[in-house]
DNA sequence: ACTTTAAATTGACTTATATCAAGCCTATTT
DNA sequence: AAATAGGCTTGATATAAGTCAATTTAAAGT
């Protein structure tokens, strides 16, 4: 399946609606394929992020450096999610985050305008916008519930059954980072929980 | 102003579109208004969130209570909000969490169905969400990153900058749960702050 | 296969924040 | 005005998680 092929079957699902062949016309001609390799970065902080990116292929982390040079992940993403800082994406600001490929980056891309002309023509991707939404707000309402009152271990009790796959997938101090917690109090829970 | 005056300039303002006098009849025939003392509960933990309100005067926490009886602020909300656990009210599951007035609060509260027709039939309404949602986004991306990479007291300190009058509209115990620190902690946060 | 680099583990120690307990205000109720 | 309760403060102590440093293991590059 190419990468359209893939995007559209993931705009029909997820939205509930069919693309027709203008839709998809249209979409094709507004959406660049891009390719990064490991370690490049989508975003770098300070810049305004012009573009947002249906991953078709590889992953990605969205993280702010401290003072002390300390990396924090805020999100890890893969396949089928969206990659921006939507803060900066929408409010055309400077954005405070990197987002770096962590492997092999494939994903098709488009600006803020564009985005508004596919919200106004296409049915379907304003729905899917609608889902999308939707299922953010519930994603980040839990995740903002977990961080503040589930401790070390619960927190990553909760990743193992809700993306099992991240742990085979991301390094174990990426892992640590995107739970905020250190790589050394990481592995100590691991150790703990196989008793 | 009336309750829906209040509601009607809302919509419209933060959608950048006007209500017809159909839209407006519409409103008024399915959002009820909705009185509560304070301490009475929008939603109480099991339930199923069946109603979302916006809120016209007064103030609402949504928390949890964990196991040792320990009560978890998630969110606190204030007139011209919405109040709702959303993941209850779109997916009709029981809710985790408990949404209790802090004071005497009115709301304008409609159904989830209802709200569907409104998306589909008053173009306001359903760019008022979008906008919503996108601030939501904004909203929530930033209070992961402070949740996970700041100290107790420069959460303290980002709250003090950007909701003020939380402070002399909540009691400090209602403010510290938010910040997820223990009463103690804030009101020493608070003391060497002054120095 | 060997070398280099990066990631994970382990132990000792430090720090931030929570917990427990007591006392003190400041309201509200009677 | 006295009484009660709820919220705030303060001190002493406990605990979870972080930091630093050394070592082992695994991965990547040549």
């Amino acid at each position: 399946m190419s990468n359209f092929e893939v995007f559209f079957d993931y705009i029909q699902k997820i939205s509930g609606k069919l693309l027709s062949e203008d839709d998809k016309q249209l979409l094709m001609a507004h959406f660049k394929p891009k390719k990064l390799r490991k370690r490049q970065y989508f975003l770098q902080e300070g810049d305004v992020c012009k573009y947002i990116g249906f991953i078709v292929k590889g992953s990605a982390r969205t993280f702010t450096v401290d003072e002390k040079g300390h990396e924090n992940i805020l999100k890890l993403s893969v396949e089928n999610w969206w990659l921006a800082d939507f803060e900066s994406f929408y409010l055309l600001t400077p954005s405070r985050f990197n987002i770096e490929a962590l492997e092999e980056l494939e994903v098709l891309q488009s600006t803020n305008t564009q985005i508004e002309e596919f919200l106004k023509n296409i049915p379907a991707f304003s729905a899917m916008q609608n889902v999308i939404s939707q299922n953010n707000t519930i994603a980040t309402q839990k995740r903002m519930q977990t961080a503040f009152s589930y401790t070390a271990e619960e927190r990553y009790e909760d990743l193992v059954s809700n993306y099992p796959n991240f742990l085979q997938r991301f390094p174990q101090n990426m892992i640590a980072s995107y739970l905020g917690l250190s790589p050394e109090t990481l592995s100590r829970i691991k150790k703990n929980s196989f008793k």
